[in-house]
DNA sequence: CATCTAAATGAAAATGATTTTCATTATCAA
DNA sequence: TTGATAATGAAAATCATTTTCATTTAGATG
């Protein structure tokens, strides 16, 4: 009897069920449908732009519990917000079992175009710790995170600038 | 007669009276304002704070006049505009004739003090010159600015929290 | 399965930052 | 001094996000 359960319960379902029970909070419809939409996604959404995409999937949904299912994945370390200074937040995945794993961006400043950026190289990963370390130690803070973007024009934007 | 004048426009005042006049907008009382609150401060104030502030000084001053100077100084260099997050702005003087050159942050998520620091080492602007390069390089992107920030708890949230 | 309680939901209202509108006022070249 | 234009402040509008609240759902319990 039992060993139906602890199935149900550890084996079946996405990687992220456990996530969510753990955390204590449940795998309701709406919930899925928003993780639906982030892991169907490389771009960088906003919550009116999650809306919409599950608003497709199922029409029951409302911008609330978009927002407040945002921010529990926040909490759990499921997505990662940012503020490229556009007056909105947008959301991605972090670290799922595949693909996205810590990165940094590079943004149009015209177009808003944002692009994903993995390869660090020796040096950038070792510039991150040195300076983690050398500002913890200085200013005593215990550093959890850092954001690093680029901001500049895009190819496209300089052609049509200059055209 | 017009050496009073002449005097006036480009001999006397503040170094930035010339910026303004050269960028193609007046110099007015509230933007004097505006400036005197910035030049006055090491943080990292809001449009709200810096309203608060100026308003002190002169009580005719208006929110809207305050955004408004902001979004001028901003297309000027003069300030600059950042989101840590919370869901406003937040403007600093970039490095007018003396003190505040480009420097990077760190956030206390909790308290959202913000320390600068201007400290680099040298592998620090290697890191950023190098992967500047790179990245224009590889995603041909004209490159202008970049936002480095480090996000933690500083000393004092620490041992609030642990006590 | 029926029942119960807490968690979750959506609509609507509230909030808060920023922008727009518009009638009035200040600036400055002529 | 005057006239054209830029700048201003108050109020209204906008837009993202949060709160409130009445209703629905999940899932534990019997
Ligand atoms: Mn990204
Ligand atoms: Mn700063
Ligand atoms: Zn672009
Ligand atoms: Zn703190």
């Amino acid at each position: 009897m039992w060993r139906v359960l602890i199935l149900r319960r550890r084996g079946r379902g996405p990687w992220w069920h456990n996530r969510f029970e753990d955390f204590g909070v449940r795998v309701t419809e709406p919930r899925e449908v928003v993780m639906e939409v982030l892991l169907d996604t490389e771009e960088h959404l906003t919550a009116a732009d999650i809306y919409v995409r599950a608003h497709e999937l199922n029409p029951a949904i409302g911008l609330t519990t978009v927002y407040r299912t945002l921010d529990i994945l926040l909490q759990m370390g499921i997505v990662q917000k940012f503020d490229f200074g556009e007056g909105k937040a947008r959301y991605e995945l972090i670290n799922n079992s595949q693909s996205k794993e810590h990165h940094h961006h590079l943004v149009c400043v015209q177009c808003k175009t944002i692009v994903d950026y993995y390869d660090f190289v020796d040096e950038e990963l070792e510039f991150i710790r040195k300076t983690q370390d050398r500002l913890s130690d200085k200013y005593r803070f215990h550093i959890m995170d850092h954001v690093i973007s680029f901001y500049g024009i895009c190819e496209k934007c300089r052609m049509k600038s200059q055209e």
